[in-house]
DNA sequence: CCGTATTTGTTCGTATGTATT
DNA sequence: CAATACATACGAACAAATACG
């Protein structure tokens, strides 16, 4: 007859949160005694007991023996979230990572919260390994780099169930194709263009370029550097592109440098490396075989790292925003989180930096 | 008369905790019904559901109605400790620092810790900060590169209230010296004694030194350059000392080197840097002066970083355990939470790896 | 300091509803 | 359908802590 559906402790309790929407019950105020409120609704003490139990437990109410009920919403409430943010990145210790670590950090230090990190080591075992871990505890968000973009993403579960579990993620760097999900990145592709169109202007035309294949913005740097070509109606042979993948850029792209440096008259004359983490690499080979950078072979790399500055010739690079990046992630995914925003696409422009490293050609 | 003191619904959950410690409980199984357990124990039902209750709760038990209760010890009671260490360092993306984190990461990713991470960029107020911040939700344990190491303390309470809620920490590079805590570090003063050691067997007599003055690293290293040189009878003139602050070091060093350059036939033939960062600040201020690294001034640095072999001179440098450090530490600090065990002091000997920056003299 | 009233904490008993087997 | 299990609800009693006169 009556409404069973909704046990009396139950709609005993939404009543009770709404007085504390409604503010009528203030922090340290005095809630009716349990025997007060079993009358006033027509229910036994028990059932009040019931009600209060779980109402204390979850942080609205505390008790005390002998003393009586009181309110105690305000910092429980907020408290009960978790304010802690993940970042999982391929490295920590290599290359520009440190600085996107740091920019993320910084800002989400000064918004009150924990920063947890993690990485993969471009492995994407360790990859759901850090997933596990990093949501083994509640979280309010995650930014993540992708680890091997390129490749598809064995650990789409996990990222469906951040999505149904409500918590918010960012990619930085590239995503993955099939996750629906905002990303944070540099426009690689017009990077790989204003590479070449540089080199072109300078009045280079045999131009080798070596791309990492297994992440995405390898690829898309790879893209722009056959787009630039095609727009100034020049040929891209085969042999002038080197691939690779992460387990071999220790060796592989060095070799196929000495190879094509090795062919005399008809060697390249300036080298698009896919980082400057390469392009230093490769200046050692140009030195390896006696050749000078930047009057015999010139170098252009990607990032403006440290290193385009710490090495003896000074690298002309493209830009990334780094630290910059870093920060915008944060504060991005902070404002997903409190105020409930859609995620943003951001996509930097990398600008080239002259240094010494390209030398004019005639 | 019977015991009173604690209730008997305490007393039922603790004898069910036990079950689970003993593995009488496997995961999944199904507990005996609330009437068979409140029989047994010759407790009312009434009493037995309140202790179900808070076991559910808590994670232990699933009840499900119509079929009995479950069971349900495995991840709840690992993720009901914290598993999660905090890393305060003083800078993340510089130098060394990102190397330690990256040890220290993959060390406790492995052991199925969590790592937060917190910078202070050398600031005491952001000490505090990142303290409190770490110290909002529970945690295991914490690695503490301490800010400023030379100068006092501020947040010794912070330390102390640690030591009393029983979170074990570790110092890395230094500690503080109020504080009782063990410590990684390297035998910096050994490194400065060895720096000049192998200058003035190279030849070097006028030797100046640059270190920093807030940190006790600085401190330690220019206690051994000064320990060398009198070891070996020679005096070491004021003016051959430059000390300086984290707030000084992009201008006041730069600035001092230039003036001992200056001098003419009386300069100093050595610098010792503080650290490789430094050193390859210093070598451009030789190189600003038209003169050469090693021909005319050698240069020593410390920490053996990604710097010492970018740069155009490979910089001779002392070693530092960087990675090795970081995954010393929080194995070390996991073995602190899980065995208890006492921390112990680590002192890493640094060994001077020679490269191109130090020339012999005659 | 004591006694009393009030309030929450603990325990038992009983009854009914509802899901599962 | 019946038996069994948990879920909800009420009533009663006593214990322990607190407040107050």
């Amino acid at each position: 007859m009556t409404n069973r559906q909704i046990p009396k402790y139950m709609k005993l309790k939404k009543e009770l949160l709404s007085w504390f929407e409604a503010g009528k019950l203030q922090y340290g105020e005095q809630v009716p005694s349990e025997n007060e409120i079993a009358e006033q609704f027509g229910v036994s003490r028990q059932t009040v007991r019931q009600t209060f139990g779980e109402l204390e437990k979850e942080g609205w109410l505390e008790r005390i023996q002998g003393k009586g009920t009181f309110a105690r919403n305000p910092e429980r409430r907020e408290g009960e979230q978790a304010k802690t943010i993940g970042i999982i990145t391929t490295y920590i210790s290599d290359y520009i990572f440190p600085h996107i670590v740091r920019g993320a950090e910084a800002e989400l230090r000064s918004k009150g919260y924990r920063l947890l990190l993690s990485s993969t080591d471009n492995n994407k075992d360790k990859e759901m390994e850090s997933l596990q871990l990093m949501t083994s505890e509640p979280l309010s968000g995650l930014i993540i780099e992708p680890t091997k973009s390129a490749e598809g993403n064995p650990n789409l579960a996990y990222f469906l169930e951040l999505q149904e579990k409500g918590i918010p993620f960012l990619m930085i760097n590239e995503k993955y194709r099939e996750l629906e999900c905002a990303c944070l990145k540099v426009d690689d592709e017009a990077g790989g263009y204003k590479a070449v169109q540089y080199l072109l202007e300078q009045g280079h035309t045999r131009i080798a370029g070596f791309f990492k294949r297994d992440d995405l913005q390898g690829v898309n740097r790879l893209k722009g550097f056959l787009a630039a070509h095609k727009a100034a109606g020049i040929n891209v042979s085969p042999k002038q592109v080197v691939t690779y993948t992460t387990e071999e850029k220790n060796d592989l792209p060095y070799r196929k440098a000495l190879q094509l440096l090795e062919e005399g008259e008809k060697r390249p004359t300036a080298f698009v490396c896919y980082n400057d983490e390469l392009a230093v690499q490769l200046m050692e080979a140009v030195a390896a075989t006696g050749l000078q950078v930047p009057e015999d072979v010139s170098v252009i790399g990607f990032d403006d790292s440290s290193l385009a500055i710490a090495s003896g010739t000074k690298l002309t690079t493209l830009t990334h925003p780094k630290t910059v990046m870093g920060q915008a992630a944060a504060s991005q995914l902070i404002a997903m989180i409190e105020q409930g925003r859609m995620a943003q696409e951001t996509i930097y422009e990398p600008e080239l930096v002259v240094r010494d490293s390209v030398a004019k050609r005639n």
